[in-house]
DNA sequence: GTGAAAGCGCTAACAT
DNA sequence: ATGTTAGCGCTTTCAC
């Protein structure tokens, strides 16, 4: 009942009136402190499990604070504690087209994420950031809402992000690892991804195989090399022509497939950078008349489980999700207690259905 | 340089020693004060744009803390002016078989969330949680975590759910309007979907449409009824064995398929409650030899990309996933100003492809 | 227009 | 084993 304030006996106003909302008034501390007969810092003590206070005591706490639905401020504790257990998980989009969010290999990512983080007790804050703006990132640090930020999907932003590692705020992102890199990054081994998808085409005779992607973006430019390097490997020449640039849409896998069939650019199979785009290509030969895979193969990259149901069922790179997400926390938390996380390849692994 | 403490000159050693990470050393609203010659007072006014203080001082020390990259601690700021603006979204998860996440509509949804929460200011808190354990969503409002939370995804957890609003938390919930409901919810408006792809069947001369759902959630329940009532308006008989229960995952509906076929239950159509199962179904219809739209027509349900790069490209009913995200937002916002929010149905529209 | 000081809900010395 | 007290970083009254 008494105040802590020792000095005038009348001085129970609070200096700043409370909102008008006494009907969901939050029981706090010093509600379960006083039923149980104790002090707060008994309270907080047992709460937090300290061995300081008896079992019994505990015990006694818990029960008192659960029948009263009392959780622990967390805003207040960390404050106090100078910690926080969160951390920000940024999706970039691209300010004109916001497309390629729907990826939904991203998508399961951030699932995969969301359990990784749960499991080491720390909560996910969400938010998609204009690609051009990822400096907006480092707010959720500085104002100390987050201890760090996991950025799904590198895309073309390699300078950005490294300004951003340089704020030295706890960084890792899924994607390339590049030279002079200064944030970590954790993503498939899209060499190793790339060759194993060229070679399986190779292998089944194919020798004229379209290359689908950006290689602008660092992932892609390494499946690309994964590509090369198949087919350095058999001593087979490549073309040119056969390197088209698709962006991660849908659409743009239409348009890359119908504008080769406009050229009369001779192919025999597709790699596609992602299920995405190679399913939508499938759909496109299919337009013009291509069977998949008498006429084309087509093979696809990510494996998302789309590919299992689609028709024919598509020939992918499989990338673990579940893998994936709890690398990206591994690496982060590492970071943030000041050990180092050197960027880490996941391997890949070729999935052999229909489609190739 | 002097502390704030005016007691004993010498007692500057703070009471708690701060963890061993001078580095990245937080700047904080004293530096700014310090460094523009003004109180805290001053720089906490100016920051917040307060009419007290000088447009000139204003810009002055805004421009000081962009220098330093300052931003005010968020969680400093909330505990003393007691409020927070962050919405705690929730996917519950089905604890045998985590599978449904993997919906695209719900993922779809999410970013929408997120940008709904964006524009409005608020933060977005993400999480799975055992969908037997949907209370512990209730922790996010106790701890003072989140203002409110928004579940996606009713599924058969309407007394949860109820017991949830009941602790009298900001509460929405993405799911169908239920008699007896204690929490606002925000759906599509399942019956008028349901009934337009039966309609849309029916009138393009099918007779038999398997529906493929499971009506123990509420959300099919409803579409069924639209299914039911199509029937009713064109004075159509239906048939019981038709309505075959199919949760939402992929597998059940190439089951489905096959459990109809084997049985040797005639039809020539199917409405699929996900364009997920549709997309299924259609691949194991091809499996047994039967042609989409010739021998079986198929509808799916909620017009997700991939439904229209898909083959045959699926005709189904769109769900806007913007307009979801923003009423979901909108409704919560809603309530937790006190305001009241009622549920909310938002429109369906029958998009014709190639599958119906 | 500005500053001093109290206190948001909690934790952790420090004292018993 | 428990209570007392200072203070985490900020906002806002109150006094100028």
């Amino acid at each position: 009942m008494v105040n802590k304030n020792t000095e005038s006996p009348e001085q129970k106003q609070p200096l700043v009136k409370p909102g008008i909302k006494p009907p969901p008034s939050k029981v706090q501390m010093d509600d379960i402190a006083r039923l149980a007969g104790v002090s707060v810092s008994t309270v907080s003590r047992a709460l937090s499990h300290s061995p300081l206070v008896s079992a019994k005591t505990q015990v006694r706490i818990a029960e008192l604070a659960a029948s009263l639905k009392y959780s622990v401020n967390v805003g207040a504790q960390n404050l106090r504690r100078g910690q926080n257990r969160t951390v920000a998980v940024v999706i970039p989009y691209d300010s004109s087209s916001r497309q390629h969010v729907s990826d939904p290999f991203f998508i399961g990512m951030l699932g995969s994420i969301a359990d990784a983080l749960t499991l080491q007790g720390y909560d996910m804050l969400l938010s998609r950031i204009d690609a051009e703006r990822l400096d907006l990132a480092a707010q959720y640090c500085d104002s100390g809402r987050a201890v760090g930020v996991i950025v799904i999907g590198q895309w073309r932003h390699h300078d950005q992000l490294n300004e951003l590692a340089a704020r030295h705020l706890p960084l890792v992102v899924w994607g390339a690892e590049l030279p002079k890199q200064m944030y970590c990054t954790v993503g498939s081994d899209n060499v190793e991804g790339g060759s194993l998808a060229t070679g399986h085409l190779l292998k089944t005779g194919r020798r004229r195989i379209a290359f689908f992607g950006d290689t602008q973006m660092p992932e892609v430019a390494q499946r690309f090399e994964g590509y090369e390097r198949a087919h350095a490997a058999l001593g087979l020449p490549m073309s040119e022509e056969l390197n088209v640039v698709v962006p991660f849409v849908a659409e743009a896998a239409r348009e890359a497939v119908k504008s080769l069939v406009a050229k009369k650019i001779a192919f025999d199979a597709i790699f596609a950078c992602s299920d995405l785009l190679a399913i939508t290509a499938i759909g496109a030969l299919r337009d013009v008349g291509l069977s998949v895979p008498n006429d084309i193969a087509v093979i696809g990259y990510d494996d998302v489980d789309m590919a299992s149901y689609c028709h024919p069922a598509l020939t992918t790179i499989h990338q673990s999700i579940e893998v994936a997400g709890r690398a990206l926390v591994d690496a982060l938390l590492a970071i943030q207690r000041g050990d180092e996380a050197l960027p880490n390849h996941l391997p890949t692994r070729l999935v052999i259905r229909a489609s190739a």
